[in-house]
DNA sequence: CTGTTAGCGCTTTCAA
DNA sequence: TTGAAAGCGCTAACAG
């Protein structure tokens, strides 16, 4: 068998009816009488008749295929993210046609073109670092939906999502507090994101909750990688007084920060606090002492497709910014014991 | 700016030509002068225009978009394989389509429905769990060029891809071998799987080539998970005269025994050699210390995608089975140490 | 080099 | 209920 070439106009001959009786067929409308409905479907099958959807649409001038542009699928918490989005968007009926970007802007830039000339009905992305508000130009324009899920860009006419960093960081760090700690740090990540600047603040939060100064030598700035977070207690333990607890700025900084803790001969959760931000979302598996604040990547896919389709079903784009819950999964004693015995000799 | 209505004849009219003239200038013809190219892509900046690659794709009947349908893309391995993929067919001007199935087969037939549709030129497909031959008759019916990738199945008039696994775990033996291993347990995984006999196979072709019995009572077949490496080990622990090397099944095997080892006393690597095929892919940044047979999925994915070029190109599907080659990746000693103290006592 | 004319496969009035 | 005809946005002859 060739190339599939049956057409409805085929269909439509074989079943002994018309082309439009075989479009309502195919519509599933309640229009047609069953005798002539089984006639049909039977064509279509002894024929292996295949849809065109492309030629739908063409007609209809609307699609139901919408577009997720992910920024690093390598990158297990990119790849939840897309899972989640996946799931909703596959009980809604919807086609979700992916694309990996693997952080390049331009090649994000011709994806996006792309799926506009493919015709979608809405687009979520998660923007490839670097992205500028006017890569978004021309989706927008277009007047379809846009939502831009976990990194944030401050642009008007798109809906936002991401992690609901601020509390996340003030419940991670009132914990610490709870335990004893009185002097904590915060390692790694630069200070030109969104992210890292509203985890600052959830941490400044605690500490002004707890009563606590905010010490800006505490505060390390350091790639947000492995390699950052060894670099960034290596900082942290040449200062005179260094503190037996910290937030990480993810994951990726945490795995450093206990490398780097346990050259030292610090067992991490037992002499020394450590909590991150799962972004890289291994941490569970991997580190099963860490604490951690989980994002939930595959939630926050949920919540972006829903907000999507909102915007979809709707019609007016109105634009949201949301936030979503992140979770404090305690998994280790947080250097409890630590944090007495070093604030008992402070006292 | 509602939803972007501007046609070709509206950029025509703008621009003073004929609709044909602005279609040949979208194409990049030639035939068109210098100046009316300008004024027409003027016009198209300025309208705003975006091409409906749906139109032109209903006329042409045929389509750049290649779908690529992947089992799992929370596994880091598969998401890698859709990377690979996707860097191919992006410099080859086609449009990547791809959708997870989460290792549903219902909904792997409902994306190949889907995409079929929506008219592709070409699948690869990382087969769900459980996906028979017969799942994939529509695509092949059509005439579609259809790849399958590292989970080999057998059936007429598709071709398929998957990394050496014979060969990967033959170099892995005899690397132990050379080592002076001479008892060698193979763990985890179970038998009902292509990739588990070729592996199997490739561990008696080297014990065979050593001049080494192959035991069966050194194939532990367990779950290919972390959980079943450490039930491997503790089974093969229980025997009287345990062997001090295996190789394992996949990573999260590997990752397990690693486990099971430390609690036995035995340092992985030191005390017993441990090799492991890297399906899983973090086992290299993870354990460091653990050598891998490395299936390096971005390449599978990238060979995935040139064999589904080749036969697109040639118009003829003419069935491949590809194998692609593996690395062995030595990063510790393997328990050479541990061999030859066993090995001597033994002599 | 540019314009005219069909028509891709489907949906949709509008009649019958 | 079903059929006939028009047309979605584009490309492909074929003339000019």
């Amino acid at each position: 068998m060739g190339r599939n070439k049956t057409t409805v106009i085929d269909i439509a001959r074989a079943a002994g009816v018309s082309k439009s009786t075989v479009s309502l067929v195919l519509q599933g409308s309640s229009l047609v009488q069953e005798s002539t409905r089984a006639k049909v479907q039977a064509a279509m099958a002894e024929l292996g008749y295949v849809y065109n959807r492309g030629a739908a649409n063409l007609r209809k001038a609307q699609s139901t295929v919408i577009g997720m542009v992910i920024n690093d699928l390598t990158n297990s918490f990119f790849a939840e993210l897309a899972v989640g989005i996946d799931r909703i968007m596959q009980t809604a009926n919807f086609v979700p046609f992916l694309a990996n970007t693997g952080e390049n802007t331009e090649r994000q830039g011709q994806v996006i073109a792309s799926m506009l000339e493919h015709g979608i009905a809405g687009l979520i992305v998660s923007p490839a670092r670097g992205t500028e508000p006017r890569d978004l130009r021309p989706v927008i324009d277009s007047g379809i939906p846009v939502v831009v899920a976990v990194r944030g860009l401050t642009m008007p006419r798109v809906s936002t999502i991401g992690p609901d960093n601020r509390v996340g960081a003030r419940q991670a760090v009132a914990h610490l507090v709870g335990l004893g700690h009185r002097r904590i740090a915060f390692l790694g990540g630069y200070g030109d994101t969104a992210n890292f600047n509203e985890r600052v603040a959830g941490y400044a939060d605690a500490l002004k909750a707890g009563g606590l100064p905010l010490d800006d030598s505490l505060v390390i700035r350091t790639a947000p990688s492995r390699e950052g977070g060894s670099e960034a207690v290596k900082l942290l333990m040449n200062q005179p007084e260094p503190p037996r607890a910290a937030l990480c700025f993810n994951d990726a900084v945490a795995f450093g920060a206990c490398d780097a803790l346990r050259v030292r001969g610090l067992e991490p959760g037992v002499d020394f606090g450590v909590v991150g931000f799962d972004d890289v979302i291994e941490a569970r598996s991997v580190v099963p002492a860490l604490t951690t604040v989980s994002v939930g990547p595959q939630a926050l896919g949920e919540r972006a497709a829903q907000l999507l389709l909102k915007q979809i079903n709707s019609g007016q784009p109105e634009v949201e910014n949301v936030r979503t819950p992140v979770r404090l999964v305690v998994r280790e004693s947080c250097g409890a014991a630590a944090a007495g015995r070093v604030e008992g000799q402070r006292i």
